[in-house]
DNA sequence: AGCACGCCGACT
DNA sequence: GTCGGCGTGCTC
């Protein structure tokens, strides 16, 4: 074995590679670079390593990680394992991606693994899986063996290789391995493990002339006389040169489907030598194919608003763009996205993803074209790795949820993050529970890209910048049509329900609002932040209420499926008859969801097409579209939804806005449920107003008096924000501290109890009276799991966050090291929503 | 995350 | 006695 006076005998080339696993672990591992592979391994790109435990009969798992350094030294503790192979030519990465991934490890304390595993997609994270063959060597029969080892090596005689899982199932046992350890020490099975790729390009039949027509048309005329006495032939021939005009690859199915003929008719034009056929790589992700359209012209308000965006985006990183519903911010971000193509750069355009319509993106398609991709939930695990693929080629732009943040951009010069204060670009589980607006602003920073962030709404936190002139500032305050924004009306239901006046839910003014509307030919929306039918189910004569058996709520009445459910874990149950507390006939539902309002809106509106938009209704992307188009193609007269109704919908005819309860917003124990109410309420009351007239807004309340109310009302966001603001430093909230909430969790009360007090003693020693806690959430119990929490709140700067973090590690470490409290989950979440 | 090991109670 | 449950520790 070569040897250098300096290396080590085993490791010759002396060149190491650090490497992130597609795991859940805490940090990155080194292996060894073979002198075969040494060219071929660089940053970024994935290799097959063996990872774990290997024991004499157990060959390790194999992974494809993902290189993020190449180096020289030579790691002191341990023997490092050698890189099996190179997947990859090119790297899949850019550094800033992993610059990005170590940030978001550290700010939001979750593991690189777990980042990484959010952001790649999941056919570019490969793991091996184990599986048995028969032994090539071996040349015996089965005689001798027991009844299990023979039912598995006789599966063996059948199929070439059977998995693990397979295995099990054959024997019918939870532990296969006794018997496959018998079997490979009989020598008559053995194990592989191998890694397959699992993303596979797409490919499609074409069609093009055989020679000697390719090269030679005028020769085409022999071809039609040789198709003579087929006519089906012949016009598959002629459809053929109608497509090639057009398009430079022409595709079997396209031909069969203008020529209307089969597979075979084309096979037999190529089986006489004027057609051949060949597979090509194809794309799954759709393109578009009509032509580009030029956007409308800016009016005068917008094209004033687009010079102050971009002189301040010269001296400042981020500009808030706070623009009325209507005003046509969308329209700036065209045009911003238009200089970054221009320039050669890309842009991403950053939505919550429940407003990632196809109102909105097929509007920017028209504009961009193909220069465009839509990155959705709902995509398939190849399209993911295709639209990695493209913007790793430099596809300008991407328009996106949060998880677009971990494309692989590397000349990014401008992110948009529309409807900003939206509390879905927060993710709360899994882990990285990072918020997309923050991270946005981040990634911005590395690529040193500029951010506008867009909302009628602003965010405290985002205001807040603005006032310190972190952030610029563009406001619009017009609607882009010149109709003035909607008159807010408050109804005080408490007057109105000891008058008698009120109609189930509905009050007067409401419902003579709705039917006026409805006599006019406009549509409404009907706003009540609670899916199913009741929340609640309850004795009247005991007081007892329906509550879910793995989590501490109470169940909601679903009206359609006839069930109690739990909207935290899914458990269903029948309706008792009998109160199973006290016996009495008592039963009763209380309260009322969106199913509810549907319901008896159908009593007092028997003429009214009713549509309802929530998650029961809008559970696959379709369901959701197909209500939008039917309210949208004015099938549907009236919309009752939940907060989906507030999000990225632009309806022209809406005459009436109605909130049925602001109370339900307003009391939210939680102190950002003011500025949630604001912005649900003027979101909302945003959709309302017809292309030419004015719409109205109908907010129903028991307690009229709270002061957000007003600031609705007026569309008073500067008087909103003064309000809150001023409490939130009194009261030590963001954006003047920074929290962190802790969340334990074990399905043992005693032992959550226990360990908490080991964790709250480290805590309390390292950040004093900064920790609050530990107190049990209003949900005390989710899933089977008792949950005890803290919160802490410590200063924005960066060396007392770092503090807080090492705490709540060492606190995590303290606990976890006790036996018995192993199992207790420490979930971390910085900045929770 | 996997996976093995070790310790425990419940039955083919 | 084995089987399978769960808690714990480790992986370059």
């Amino acid at each position: 074995m070569a040897s250098t006076s300096d290396g080590h005998p085993h490791y010759p080339t002396r060149t190491f590679a650090t490497v992130i696993l597609p795991l859940a672990i805490a940090k990155p591992y080194t292996y060894y670079v073979p002198e075969v592979l040494l060219e071929r391994v660089q940053f970024g790109v994935r290799v097959e390593v063996q990872f774990g435990r290997t024991t004499k009969n157990t060959l390790g798992k194999l992974y494809s990680a993902l290189v993020i350094e190449v180096h020289q030294h030579f790691p002191e503790h341990y023997e490092p394992k050698p890189i099996l192979d190179v997947l990859d030519d090119r790297p899949l990465i850019h550094p800033e991606q992993v610059a990005l991934w170590q940030w978001m490890a550290t700010y939001y304390c979750c593991t690189l693994g777990e980042v990484m595993h959010a952001a790649l997609p999941a056919y570019l994270k490969l793991s091996s899986e184990m599986s048995l063959v028969l032994d090539p060597a071996y040349k015996g029969n089965f005689d001798g063996l027991s009844a299990r080892e023979y039912l598995i090596a006789e599966a063996l005689t059948l199929q070439e290789s059977i998995t693990m899982d397979e295995a099990r199932e054959i024997l019918n046992r939870k532990n296969a391995y006794p018997v496959i350890k018998s079997l490979l020490e009989k020598k008559i099975i053995l194990l592989q493990e191998d890694l397959q790729e699992k993303f596979q390009p797409k490919s499609v039949w074409c069609v093009q002339l055989d020679e000697p027509y390719a090269s030679d048309h005028s020769l085409l005329h022999q071809a039609f006389q040789l198709l003579e006495r087929a006519p089906r032939q012949t016009e598959a021939l002629m459809a053929y040169i109608q497509l090639a005009q057009k398009q430079p690859f022409v595709r079997r199915q396209d031909l069969c489907e203008l020529a209307k003929a089969d597979t075979a008719t084309i096979h037999a034009i190529a089986a006489k030598g004027i057609f051949r056929l060949y597979e090509r790589e194809a794309s799954r992700l759709g393109s578009y194919e009509e032509d580009t359209v030029d956007a409308p012209e800016l009016s005068e308000a917008q094209t004033k608003a687009l010079a102050s965006l971009r002189e301040q985006l010269t001296h400042k990183q981020t500009v808030l763009l706070h623009g009325v519903t209507g005003s046509g911010k969308t329209r700036l971000y065209i045009e911003l996205i238009r200089e970054v193509i221009a320039q050669g750069g890309q842009a991403l355009y950053l939505l919550p993803e429940i407003a990632l319509t196809t109102q909105l993106t097929n509007r920017l398609l028209k504009f961009f074209g193909n220069q465009l991709l839509v990155y959705h939930s709902r995509m398939s695990n190849s399209e993911r790795v295709e639209l990695w693929n493209a913007v790793l080629a430099g596809k300008p732009v991407v328009i996106g949820a949060r998880s677009a943040l971990f494309l692989p951009y590397h000349k990014l010069q401008l992110i948009i993050v529309d409807e900003e204060h939206d509390p879905s670009f927060k993710q709360n589980d899994p882990a990285p529970r990072y918020s997309g607006r923050d991270t946005a602003l981040y990634l911005a920073q590395l690529h040193g890209a500029k951010v506008v962030l867009g909302t009628a709404t602003p965010a405290i936190e985002s205001y807040y910048n603005v006032q310190t002139g972190k952030y610029g500032l563009v406001e619009m305050t017009e609607r882009f049509s010149g109709v003035q924004m909607p008159e807010v009306v408050l109804v005080d239901t408490r007057q109105e329900m000891k008058q008698r006046l009120m109609q189930s839910h509905f009050s007067t003014a409401l419902l003579d609002e709705l039917k006026a509307a409805l006599d006019r030919g406009e549509q409404a929306i009907l706003f009540q932040n609670r899916r199913g039918y009741a929340p609640v189910y309850r004795c009247f004569s005991c007081g007892w209420a329906a509550e879910c058996i793995h989590c501490d709520v109470s169940l909601t009445y679903h009206k359609h499926s006839h069930l109690l459910k739990c909207h935290y874990c899914g458990y269903q149950t029948k309706l008792p008859q009998l109160c199973p507390a006290c016996g009495n006939h008592q039963l009763k539902l209380a309260g009322f969801g969106t199913e509810k309002i549907e319901d008896e809106l159908k009593i007092y509106l028997p003429e009214a097409r009713i549509g309802r938009l929530d998650l029961d209704t809008a559970r696959s992307r379709h369901a959701h579209a197909a209500i939008i188009q039917a309210f949208e193609e004015r099938r549907l007269d009236i919309l009752v939804g939940t907060q989906m109704v507030t999000k990225g919908l632009d309806f022209e005819n809406v005459g009436i806005v109605g909130i049925l309860s602001a109370d339900q917003l307003l009391q939210f124990p939680d102190f950002r449920a003011s500025e949630r109410a604001f912005q649900l309420m003027v979101q909302v009351s945003g959709r309302a107003g017809r292309k030419h007239k004015q719409g109205k807004v109908i907010i129903q309340a028991l307690n009229t008096a709270h002061p957000v109310l007003q600031e609705v009302i007026q569309g008073n966001f500067s008087g909103f924000y003064a309000r809150e603001i001023a409490e939130r430093q009194q009261f030590f909230y963001p954006p003047f501290v920074r929290l962190i909430r802790i969340m334990l969790k074990h399905k043992s009360l005693q032992t959550l109890h226990q360990g908490a007090a080991i964790f709250t003693k480290v805590l309390h020693e390292q950040l004093g009276t900064k920790v609050v806690g530990p107190a049990a959430p209003n949900i005390a119990r989710v899933r089977g799991q008792h949950l005890l929490g803290y919160l802490v709140k410590t200063e924005r700067q960066v060396p007392q966050m770092s503090h807080a973090r090492q705490s709540i590690e060492a606190a995590t470490v303290a606990l976890q090291s006790v036996e018995g409290f192993g199992g207790i989950r420490v979930v971390v979440d910085v900045d929770p929503s």
